[in-house]
DNA sequence: AAATTTATGATAACAATTCTCAGTTTATAA
DNA sequence: TTATAAACTGAGAATTGTTATCATAAATTT
């Protein structure tokens, strides 16, 4: 993977943004800075950047995926309110994990949890 | 909701397959037999059933959806080998959930979780 | 059995993402 | 340094999974 400017502007804008963007979101932000990028070259550095794990899709919420620059093991809570996604601590994931393992027989090598709910905000109305 | 032949296909279709399967599988499957549907129909039904509860949806797995006759609560873990997606049961959901509305402050309403490692073919080579 | 509601199939439309390809950058090697 | 190769880009076409449209048909209600 060779250096290049636009994938060091996707990276930034991801590390900007808390509220983990989708790919349209990151791509409309970015036309209205001074580093667009195009929406081929847009998903193609998401691809790798997560194939390198320097950032994490998220699949599983509404139709198009979610990005984070956050890589440290994490699940992720999406608001059914506001749709925001948050990330939430994995603290019990090694219990989970060696749980399901013996139950099973399975060899895993990965899991994703997804929470749905109502935020801090908007569950006080 | 009104009762339908095809609807009813499908249902059928879901409950023989025991490898969760995605629309286009049990299209595929549906065409040869002698109760073939739609995609429209198809689409439409799996939707449908999904809503009453009578079926779930897996999200964020590949491309496209995955369907499960098991509405009871359970995880999903699927292969990174052979794709195949098989029910886990999902015994520490409470402590996860818990452990999670404490540590946010969030109200949880529900949560889903995927494995992805080597089943118990896979893993023997 | 007429009227109303809901379902169907064919196919068009759609949204998210990937692919193609000619031109440009970046890295490598002579 | 050039010059060669490898990786990257933007524009837009293509693909994929799914939903919408609409005329017809089946199911339910009266």
């Amino acid at each position: 993977m060779n250096y290049s400017k636009q994938r060091e502007s996707v990276l930034q804008a991801l590390r900007e943004n808390v509220v983990h963007p989708t790919a349209e979101y990151i791509y409309d932000i970015m036309s209205k800075s001074d580093n667009p990028v195009s929406l081929a070259t847009l998903y193609r550095n998401l691809n790798q950047l997560t194939e390198a794990g320097k950032i994490k899709k998220i699949d599983g919420l509404e139709n198009s995926a979610h990005y984070d620059h956050n890589t440290s093991e994490h699940y992720h809570f999406i608001c059914t309110e506001c749709k925001k996604v948050f990330d939430v601590p994995a603290e019990v994931a090694d219990a989970v994990v060696k749980n399901t393992e013996e139950k099973t027989g399975f060899v895993i090598q990965s899991h994703d949890v997804i929470f749905r709910g109502l935020c801090n905000n908007c569950k006080n109305r």
